[in-house]
DNA sequence: ATGTGTGAAGAGCTTCACAGCC
DNA sequence: GGCTGTGAAGCTCTTCACACAT
Protein backbone atom coordinates (compact mmCIF):
# COMPACT_ATOMS: atom_id res chain seq x y z
CA UNK A 1 0.00 0.00 0.00
CA UNK A 2 1.09 3.44 -0.92
CA UNK A 3 -0.66 5.47 1.31
CA UNK A 4 0.40 4.35 5.03
CA UNK A 5 -1.60 6.49 7.26
CA UNK A 6 -0.23 7.47 10.95
CA UNK A 7 -2.45 8.09 14.01
CA UNK A 8 -1.59 9.78 16.91
CA UNK A 9 -3.36 11.08 19.26
CA UNK A 10 -4.39 14.39 20.36
CA UNK A 11 -2.12 15.22 23.82
CA UNK A 12 -4.83 16.40 26.78
CA UNK A 13 -2.90 18.92 27.06
CA UNK A 14 -3.50 20.53 23.61
CA UNK A 15 -7.18 20.43 24.19
CA UNK A 16 -6.81 22.19 27.35
CA UNK A 17 -4.63 24.94 25.26
CA UNK A 18 -7.17 25.31 22.52
CA UNK A 19 -9.70 26.77 24.80
CA UNK A 20 -6.92 29.40 25.29
CA UNK A 21 -6.67 29.79 22.04
CA UNK A 22 -10.14 29.99 21.22
CA UNK A 23 -10.60 33.27 23.97
CA UNK A 24 -7.79 35.15 22.35
CA UNK A 25 -8.64 34.55 19.03
CA UNK A 26 -12.29 35.70 20.10
CA UNK A 27 -11.01 38.80 20.87
CA UNK A 28 -8.23 39.09 17.70
CA UNK A 29 -11.45 38.35 15.64
CA UNK A 30 -13.91 41.83 17.10
CA UNK A 31 -10.68 43.98 16.99
CA UNK A 32 -10.46 42.90 13.17
CA UNK A 33 -7.66 40.59 12.72
CA UNK A 34 -8.15 38.96 10.14
CA UNK A 35 -4.51 36.21 10.23
CA UNK A 36 -2.53 36.06 13.37
CA UNK A 37 1.13 33.97 13.48
CA UNK A 38 2.29 31.44 15.98
CA UNK A 39 4.58 34.37 17.49
CA UNK A 40 1.76 36.42 17.87
CA UNK A 41 -0.91 34.00 19.59
CA UNK A 42 1.88 32.68 21.80
CA UNK A 43 2.83 36.54 22.75
CA UNK A 44 -0.85 36.94 23.98
CA UNK A 45 -1.69 33.15 25.63
CA UNK A 46 1.84 33.69 27.18
CA UNK A 47 3.56 30.19 25.22
CA UNK A 48 6.00 29.22 23.06
CA UNK A 49 4.75 29.47 19.23
CA UNK A 50 6.52 26.35 18.41
CA UNK A 51 3.85 24.58 20.84
CA UNK A 52 0.98 26.40 18.62
CA UNK A 53 2.13 24.95 15.25
CA UNK A 54 1.77 21.36 16.96
CA UNK A 55 -0.77 21.95 18.19
CA UNK A 56 -2.46 22.98 15.47
CA UNK A 57 -0.93 20.65 13.36
CA UNK A 58 -3.37 17.97 14.82
CA UNK A 59 -6.14 19.18 12.69
CA UNK A 60 -4.61 19.48 9.35
CA UNK A 61 -2.42 22.08 7.75
CA UNK A 62 -4.64 24.76 8.81
CA UNK A 63 -1.55 27.44 8.45
CA UNK A 64 -0.08 29.53 5.22
CA UNK A 65 3.50 29.69 5.20
CA UNK A 66 5.15 33.23 5.29
CA UNK A 67 1.40 34.54 6.33
CA UNK A 68 -0.13 32.52 8.90
CA UNK A 69 -3.47 31.50 10.44
CA UNK A 70 -6.65 32.25 9.55
CA UNK A 71 -8.36 33.70 12.47
CA UNK A 72 -11.83 32.92 11.79
CA UNK A 73 -10.31 29.22 10.42
CA UNK A 74 -9.05 28.22 13.50
CA UNK A 75 -12.37 29.68 15.19
CA UNK A 76 -14.39 27.21 13.10
CA UNK A 77 -12.24 24.47 13.78
CA UNK A 78 -11.79 24.88 17.76
CA UNK A 79 -15.67 25.25 18.01
CA UNK A 80 -16.46 22.23 16.27
CA UNK A 81 -13.83 20.61 17.97
CA UNK A 82 -14.30 21.68 21.35
CA UNK A 83 -18.10 20.90 20.82
CA UNK A 84 -18.97 25.30 21.71
CA UNK A 85 -21.86 24.54 19.03
CA UNK A 86 -24.95 26.41 20.33
CA UNK A 87 -26.68 23.20 19.27
CA UNK A 88 -25.65 21.68 22.49
CA UNK A 89 -28.87 22.17 25.00
CA UNK A 90 -28.04 22.78 28.79
CA UNK A 91 -30.47 22.78 31.54
CA UNK A 92 -29.67 25.26 34.75
CA UNK A 93 -31.24 23.58 38.00
CA UNK A 94 -31.51 26.12 41.46
CA UNK A 95 -31.45 29.58 40.36
CA UNK A 96 -29.77 31.05 43.50
CA UNK A 97 -26.51 32.66 43.82
CA UNK A 98 -24.21 29.93 41.24
CA UNK A 99 -27.23 29.55 39.01
CA UNK A 100 -27.84 33.22 38.15
CA UNK A 101 -24.03 34.06 37.43
CA UNK A 102 -23.85 31.05 35.05
CA UNK A 103 -27.42 32.59 33.64
CA UNK A 104 -26.15 36.03 33.27
CA UNK A 105 -22.76 34.98 31.50
CA UNK A 106 -24.74 32.55 29.29
CA UNK A 107 -27.00 35.16 28.05
CA UNK A 108 -23.62 37.47 27.63
CA UNK A 109 -21.56 35.42 25.40
CA UNK A 110 -23.12 32.76 22.85
CA UNK A 111 -19.57 31.90 22.32
CA UNK A 112 -19.12 29.42 25.11
CA UNK A 113 -22.20 27.34 25.86
CA UNK A 114 -25.61 27.87 25.23
CA UNK A 115 -28.50 27.36 28.43
CA UNK A 116 -31.57 27.08 27.48
CA UNK A 117 -33.92 26.27 30.52
CA UNK A 118 -34.16 27.54 34.23
CA UNK A 119 -35.68 25.61 36.80
CA UNK A 120 -36.64 25.96 40.51
CA UNK A 121 -38.60 24.63 43.10
CA UNK A 122 -39.31 27.63 45.09
CA UNK A 123 -42.61 29.32 44.34
CA UNK A 124 -40.86 32.71 44.28
CA UNK A 125 -38.86 32.34 41.49
CA UNK A 126 -40.67 30.02 39.27
CA UNK A 127 -41.80 32.33 36.36
CA UNK A 128 -39.43 35.23 37.08
CA UNK A 129 -36.66 36.09 34.03
CA UNK A 130 -33.37 35.53 34.70
CA UNK A 131 -31.02 36.24 31.77
CA UNK A 132 -33.01 36.06 29.37
CA UNK A 133 -34.90 32.87 30.63
CA UNK A 134 -38.64 32.73 32.49
CA UNK A 135 -37.67 30.47 35.25
CA UNK A 136 -39.82 26.94 35.21
CA UNK A 137 -40.78 24.72 38.05
CA UNK A 138 -38.59 22.12 38.94
CA UNK A 139 -41.82 19.48 39.38
CA UNK A 140 -41.75 19.28 35.35
CA UNK A 141 -37.86 18.82 34.87
CA UNK A 142 -38.16 15.56 33.71
CA UNK A 143 -41.11 16.37 30.93
CA UNK A 144 -39.70 19.58 30.02
CA UNK A 145 -35.88 17.77 29.25
CA UNK A 146 -37.60 15.43 27.39
CA UNK A 147 -39.41 17.76 25.08
CA UNK A 148 -36.64 20.70 24.75
CA UNK A 149 -34.20 17.34 23.86
CA UNK A 150 -31.85 18.52 26.80
CA UNK A 151 -28.50 17.01 26.65
CA UNK A 152 -26.96 18.42 29.50
CA UNK A 153 -28.04 19.52 33.27
CA UNK A 154 -26.15 22.00 35.41
CA UNK A 155 -26.54 21.50 38.97
CA UNK A 156 -26.70 24.39 41.39
CA UNK A 157 -29.00 23.61 44.25
CA UNK A 158 -28.28 22.68 48.10
CA UNK A 159 -27.43 19.21 48.98
CA UNK A 160 -30.93 17.63 49.90
CA UNK A 161 -32.28 18.43 46.36
CA UNK A 162 -29.66 17.12 44.58
CA UNK A 163 -30.43 13.47 44.77
CA UNK A 164 -34.02 14.33 43.59
CA UNK A 165 -32.67 16.18 40.22
CA UNK A 166 -30.33 13.93 38.98
CA UNK A 167 -33.01 11.26 38.68
CA UNK A 168 -35.60 13.53 36.85
CA UNK A 169 -32.61 14.03 34.60
CA UNK A 170 -31.60 10.95 33.96
CA UNK A 171 -35.22 9.76 33.63
CA UNK A 172 -35.54 12.68 31.17
CA UNK A 173 -32.39 11.75 29.26
CA UNK A 174 -29.93 13.57 30.35
CA UNK A 175 -26.76 11.72 30.12
CA UNK A 176 -23.85 14.57 31.84
CA UNK A 177 -24.27 16.72 34.61
CA UNK A 178 -22.16 19.28 36.01
CA UNK A 179 -22.74 19.62 39.51
CA UNK A 180 -22.04 22.42 42.16
CA UNK A 181 -23.24 20.30 45.21
CA UNK A 182 -21.11 18.94 47.34
CA UNK A 183 -20.25 15.42 45.60
CA UNK A 184 -21.02 12.05 46.30
CA UNK A 185 -23.83 11.71 44.15
CA UNK A 186 -25.51 7.92 43.62
CA UNK A 187 -24.81 8.22 39.41
CA UNK A 188 -27.07 6.08 37.55
CA UNK A 189 -25.16 4.09 35.00
CA UNK A 190 -24.09 5.63 31.79
CA UNK A 191 -24.92 9.25 33.44
CA UNK A 192 -21.61 11.57 33.79
CA UNK A 193 -21.10 13.21 35.92
CA UNK A 194 -18.74 15.72 37.03
CA UNK A 195 -18.82 17.52 40.58
CA UNK A 196 -16.85 20.85 40.69
CA UNK A 197 -16.16 22.14 44.16
CA UNK A 198 -16.63 25.88 43.84
CA UNK A 199 -14.04 26.85 47.16
CA UNK A 200 -11.44 24.17 45.11
CA UNK A 201 -11.56 25.82 41.89
CA UNK A 202 -11.46 29.68 43.96
CA UNK A 203 -8.10 28.30 45.70
CA UNK A 204 -6.89 26.79 42.78
CA UNK A 205 -7.03 30.19 40.55
CA UNK A 206 -6.04 32.03 43.54
CA UNK A 207 -3.00 29.70 44.12
CA UNK A 208 -1.82 30.50 40.35
CA UNK A 209 -2.17 34.31 41.14
CA UNK A 210 -0.64 34.45 44.15
CA UNK A 211 2.43 33.49 41.50
CA UNK A 212 4.63 31.01 44.32
CA UNK A 213 8.31 31.89 43.04
CA UNK A 214 8.45 29.59 46.22
CA UNK A 215 7.40 25.91 44.46
CA UNK A 216 9.98 25.79 41.76
CA UNK A 217 12.88 24.00 43.60
CA UNK A 218 12.49 22.02 46.95
CA UNK A 219 15.36 20.30 49.37
CA UNK A 220 15.05 16.66 49.63
CA UNK A 221 17.68 14.63 51.54
CA UNK A 222 19.33 11.87 49.31
CA UNK B 1 30.90 15.97 52.81
CA UNK B 2 28.58 13.07 54.11
CA UNK B 3 25.20 14.24 53.30
CA UNK B 4 24.78 15.17 49.83
CA UNK B 5 21.14 16.93 49.43
CA UNK B 6 19.49 16.35 46.43
CA UNK B 7 16.88 19.25 45.07
CA UNK B 8 14.16 18.17 43.25
CA UNK B 9 11.88 20.28 41.70
CA UNK B 10 8.00 19.46 42.76
CA UNK B 11 6.41 19.02 39.37
CA UNK B 12 3.23 21.13 38.62
CA UNK B 13 0.82 18.34 38.03
CA UNK B 14 1.34 17.11 41.95
CA UNK B 15 0.64 20.57 42.91
CA UNK B 16 -2.53 20.19 40.82
CA UNK B 17 -3.16 17.16 42.28
CA UNK B 18 -3.40 18.43 45.86
CA UNK B 19 -6.30 20.36 45.59
CA UNK B 20 -8.09 16.96 44.67
CA UNK B 21 -6.27 15.25 47.47
CA UNK B 22 -7.21 18.17 49.83
CA UNK B 23 -10.83 17.98 48.43
CA UNK B 24 -11.05 14.17 49.35
CA UNK B 25 -9.02 14.35 52.24
CA UNK B 26 -11.50 16.93 53.89
CA UNK B 27 -14.25 14.44 53.25
CA UNK B 28 -12.40 11.11 54.85
CA UNK B 29 -11.57 13.51 57.54
CA UNK B 30 -15.55 13.88 58.13
CA UNK B 31 -16.41 10.49 57.81
CA UNK B 32 -14.23 9.33 60.90
CA UNK B 33 -10.83 8.39 58.81
CA UNK B 34 -7.86 8.32 60.80
CA UNK B 35 -5.38 7.21 58.13
CA UNK B 36 -5.80 6.29 54.52
CA UNK B 37 -3.97 4.26 52.26
CA UNK B 38 -2.57 5.19 48.90
CA UNK B 39 -4.77 3.23 47.37
CA UNK B 40 -8.12 4.24 48.86
CA UNK B 41 -7.36 7.71 48.04
CA UNK B 42 -6.39 6.66 44.17
CA UNK B 43 -9.91 5.15 44.18
CA UNK B 44 -11.56 8.06 45.14
CA UNK B 45 -9.60 10.59 43.23
CA UNK B 46 -9.33 7.79 40.22
CA UNK B 47 -5.75 7.93 39.74
CA UNK B 48 -3.03 5.46 40.13
CA UNK B 49 -1.66 4.55 43.67
CA UNK B 50 1.68 4.80 43.10
CA UNK B 51 1.78 8.32 41.68
CA UNK B 52 0.03 9.18 45.00
CA UNK B 53 2.63 7.62 46.92
CA UNK B 54 5.28 9.32 44.60
CA UNK B 55 3.45 12.88 44.91
CA UNK B 56 3.41 12.76 48.94
CA UNK B 57 7.18 11.53 48.91
CA UNK B 58 8.54 15.39 47.56
CA UNK B 59 7.26 16.25 51.29
CA UNK B 60 8.88 14.22 53.34
CA UNK B 61 8.24 10.56 54.82
CA UNK B 62 4.63 11.13 55.14
CA UNK B 63 3.55 7.60 55.30
CA UNK B 64 3.88 4.27 57.77
CA UNK B 65 4.64 1.42 55.58
CA UNK B 66 1.77 -1.47 56.56
CA UNK B 67 -0.79 1.22 57.56
CA UNK B 68 -1.10 4.17 55.40
CA UNK B 69 -0.84 8.18 55.70
CA UNK B 70 -2.79 9.98 58.98
CA UNK B 71 -5.43 12.07 57.26
CA UNK B 72 -4.89 15.21 59.48
CA UNK B 73 -1.11 15.53 58.80
CA UNK B 74 -1.94 15.22 55.01
CA UNK B 75 -4.55 17.66 55.14
CA UNK B 76 -1.94 20.14 57.44
CA UNK B 77 0.80 19.58 54.87
CA UNK B 78 -1.86 20.53 51.99
CA UNK B 79 -3.08 22.98 53.41
CA UNK B 80 0.84 25.05 54.12
CA UNK B 81 1.71 23.75 50.60
CA UNK B 82 -1.39 25.35 48.73
CA UNK B 83 -1.54 28.65 51.19
CA UNK B 84 -5.26 27.87 52.10
CA UNK B 85 -4.53 29.60 55.43
CA UNK B 86 -7.31 31.83 56.14
CA UNK B 87 -4.59 34.14 57.42
CA UNK B 88 -4.48 35.06 53.39
CA UNK B 89 -6.67 37.88 53.43
CA UNK B 90 -8.86 38.42 50.31
CA UNK B 91 -11.59 41.09 49.21
CA UNK B 92 -14.66 40.68 47.01
CA UNK B 93 -15.06 43.96 44.74
CA UNK B 94 -18.48 44.06 43.23
CA UNK B 95 -21.50 42.55 44.70
CA UNK B 96 -23.58 41.63 41.85
CA UNK B 97 -24.43 37.26 41.16
CA UNK B 98 -20.51 36.39 40.79
CA UNK B 99 -19.48 38.29 43.92
CA UNK B 100 -22.43 36.98 46.18
CA UNK B 101 -22.21 33.13 44.74
CA UNK B 102 -18.61 33.25 46.27
CA UNK B 103 -19.24 35.32 49.16
CA UNK B 104 -21.85 32.25 50.15
CA UNK B 105 -19.43 29.93 49.48
CA UNK B 106 -16.72 31.14 51.51
CA UNK B 107 -19.09 31.28 54.08
CA UNK B 108 -19.91 28.19 54.58
CA UNK B 109 -16.48 26.26 53.61
CA UNK B 110 -13.43 27.63 55.77
CA UNK B 111 -11.12 24.91 54.11
CA UNK B 112 -10.55 26.58 51.20
CA UNK B 113 -9.81 30.27 51.56
CA UNK B 114 -11.23 33.44 53.36
CA UNK B 115 -12.90 36.64 51.73
CA UNK B 116 -12.63 39.13 54.98
CA UNK B 117 -14.65 42.42 53.18
CA UNK B 118 -16.72 43.25 50.39
CA UNK B 119 -16.80 46.43 48.61
CA UNK B 120 -19.79 47.47 46.01
CA UNK B 121 -20.35 51.15 44.49
CA UNK B 122 -23.91 50.84 44.20
CA UNK B 123 -25.75 52.78 47.18
CA UNK B 124 -28.30 49.83 47.63
CA UNK B 125 -26.13 47.44 48.47
CA UNK B 126 -23.81 49.20 50.53
CA UNK B 127 -24.55 48.21 54.45
CA UNK B 128 -26.54 45.36 53.29
CA UNK B 129 -25.04 42.02 54.88
CA UNK B 130 -24.24 38.87 52.03
CA UNK B 131 -22.57 35.72 52.77
CA UNK B 132 -21.54 37.17 56.89
CA UNK B 133 -20.09 40.42 55.58
CA UNK B 134 -21.36 43.62 55.66
CA UNK B 135 -20.83 45.31 52.37
CA UNK B 136 -18.70 48.49 52.29
CA UNK B 137 -18.49 51.43 50.04
CA UNK B 138 -16.04 51.02 46.89
CA UNK B 139 -14.84 54.59 47.43
CA UNK B 140 -13.32 53.80 50.79
CA UNK B 141 -11.27 50.57 48.71
CA UNK B 142 -7.66 51.80 49.06
CA UNK B 143 -7.85 52.92 52.62
CA UNK B 144 -9.95 49.94 53.77
CA UNK B 145 -7.66 47.60 51.72
CA UNK B 146 -4.81 49.11 53.78
CA UNK B 147 -5.73 49.06 57.46
CA UNK B 148 -7.25 45.11 57.36
CA UNK B 149 -3.95 44.37 55.60
CA UNK B 150 -5.46 42.47 52.24
CA UNK B 151 -3.24 41.04 50.19
CA UNK B 152 -5.73 39.86 47.47
CA UNK B 153 -8.29 41.31 45.29
CA UNK B 154 -11.10 39.49 43.23
CA UNK B 155 -12.77 41.37 40.94
CA UNK B 156 -16.32 40.76 39.91
CA UNK B 157 -17.28 44.27 38.11
CA UNK B 158 -18.32 45.35 35.05
CA UNK B 159 -16.14 46.33 32.53
CA UNK B 160 -15.97 49.48 32.69
CA UNK B 161 -15.40 49.88 36.53
CA UNK B 162 -12.36 47.16 36.64
CA UNK B 163 -9.41 49.95 35.71
CA UNK B 164 -10.58 52.31 38.32
CA UNK B 165 -10.64 49.10 41.00
CA UNK B 166 -7.23 47.71 40.21
CA UNK B 167 -5.81 51.26 40.43
CA UNK B 168 -7.40 51.34 44.11
CA UNK B 169 -6.35 47.80 44.95
CA UNK B 170 -2.72 48.57 43.47
CA UNK B 171 -2.56 51.95 45.98
CA UNK B 172 -3.58 49.65 48.74
CA UNK B 173 -1.11 47.56 48.25
CA UNK B 174 -2.74 44.42 46.73
CA UNK B 175 -0.22 42.41 44.82
CA UNK B 176 -2.38 39.57 43.45
CA UNK B 177 -5.66 40.40 41.67
CA UNK B 178 -7.97 37.41 40.12
CA UNK B 179 -10.49 38.99 37.83
CA UNK B 180 -13.71 37.64 36.51
CA UNK B 181 -14.15 40.80 33.92
CA UNK B 182 -13.39 40.84 30.54
CA UNK B 183 -9.28 40.36 30.12
CA UNK B 184 -7.08 43.29 29.03
CA UNK B 185 -6.64 45.03 32.45
CA UNK B 186 -3.44 47.55 32.26
CA UNK B 187 -1.80 45.86 34.82
CA UNK B 188 0.93 48.02 37.11
CA UNK B 189 4.00 46.65 37.38
CA UNK B 190 4.49 43.84 40.40
CA UNK B 191 0.45 43.21 40.14
CA UNK B 192 -0.11 39.88 39.30
CA UNK B 193 -3.66 39.57 37.79
CA UNK B 194 -5.41 36.23 36.37
CA UNK B 195 -8.20 36.57 33.94
CA UNK B 196 -11.11 34.14 34.28
CA UNK B 197 -13.43 34.15 31.40
CA UNK B 198 -16.30 32.42 33.38
CA UNK B 199 -18.12 31.27 29.87
CA UNK B 200 -14.74 29.76 29.34
CA UNK B 201 -14.16 27.58 32.10
CA UNK B 202 -17.77 26.72 32.51
CA UNK B 203 -17.38 24.76 28.58
CA UNK B 204 -14.07 23.65 29.85
CA UNK B 205 -15.73 21.77 32.67
CA UNK B 206 -18.88 20.70 30.37
CA UNK B 207 -16.51 19.34 27.61
CA UNK B 208 -14.78 17.21 30.48
CA UNK B 209 -18.30 16.25 31.57
CA UNK B 210 -19.32 15.14 28.27
CA UNK B 211 -17.18 12.04 28.27
CA UNK B 212 -15.70 12.45 24.43
CA UNK B 213 -14.30 9.17 23.70
CA UNK B 214 -14.35 11.13 19.93
CA UNK B 215 -10.77 12.91 21.04
CA UNK B 216 -8.57 9.59 22.08
CA UNK B 217 -7.37 9.41 18.58
CA UNK B 218 -7.36 10.89 15.23
CA UNK B 219 -6.41 9.76 11.89
CA UNK B 220 -3.45 12.29 10.02
CA UNK B 221 -2.03 11.81 6.74
CA UNK B 222 1.34 10.05 6.55
C1' DA C 1 0.09 -9.54 55.07
C1' DT C 2 -0.25 -4.71 54.15
C1' DG C 3 1.34 -0.71 52.32
C1' DT C 4 5.19 2.94 51.74
C1' DG C 5 9.35 4.93 49.20
C1' DT C 6 11.87 5.11 45.15
C1' DG C 7 15.24 4.01 41.26
C1' DA C 8 14.62 2.72 36.67
C1' DA C 9 11.94 2.13 32.62
C1' DG C 10 8.53 3.89 29.88
C1' DA C 11 5.23 7.18 28.02
C1' DG C 12 4.03 11.64 26.81
C1' DC C 13 4.82 16.45 25.97
C1' DT C 14 7.71 20.42 24.62
C1' DT C 15 11.36 22.66 22.38
C1' DC C 16 14.71 22.91 18.79
C1' DA C 17 16.09 23.62 14.37
C1' DC C 18 15.55 23.67 9.81
C1' DA C 19 13.43 22.37 5.21
C1' DG C 20 9.93 24.19 2.53
C1' DC C 21 6.60 27.56 0.98
C1' DC C 22 4.70 32.41 0.46
C1' DG D 1 12.26 38.30 4.74
C1' DG D 2 8.34 35.96 7.21
C1' DC D 3 6.19 31.99 8.85
C1' DT D 4 4.49 27.11 8.90
C1' DG D 5 5.10 22.01 9.51
C1' DT D 6 7.56 18.49 11.57
C1' DG D 7 11.22 14.94 12.63
C1' DA D 8 14.47 14.48 16.31
C1' DA D 9 16.22 15.69 20.72
C1' DG D 10 15.33 16.89 25.24
C1' DC D 11 12.68 17.06 29.13
C1' DT D 12 9.03 15.98 32.44
C1' DC D 13 5.78 13.07 34.38
C1' DT D 14 3.88 8.42 35.20
C1' DT D 15 4.07 3.62 35.94
C1' DC D 16 6.45 -0.45 37.32
C1' DA D 17 8.37 -3.37 40.48
C1' DC D 18 10.43 -4.45 44.47
C1' DA D 19 13.18 -3.53 48.78
C1' DC D 20 11.85 -2.44 53.18
C1' DA D 21 9.08 -1.25 57.33
C1' DT D 22 5.11 -2.37 60.50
Amino acid sequence: MKYNMKYKAIPKETIGRLFTYFRALVCLSREGNKTVSSYKLAEICQLNPSIIRKDFSYFGELGKRGVGYNVESLLLMIRSELKLDPAIKIAVVGIGNIGKALLAYSGFKPDGFRIVAAFDSHPKKIGKKVGGLTVENASKLEKRVKTLGIQMGILAVPESAAPQVVLSLAKGGVKAILSFAPCQLTTPKDMNVICVDLSMEMARLLYYSMGQKLHKARARKS
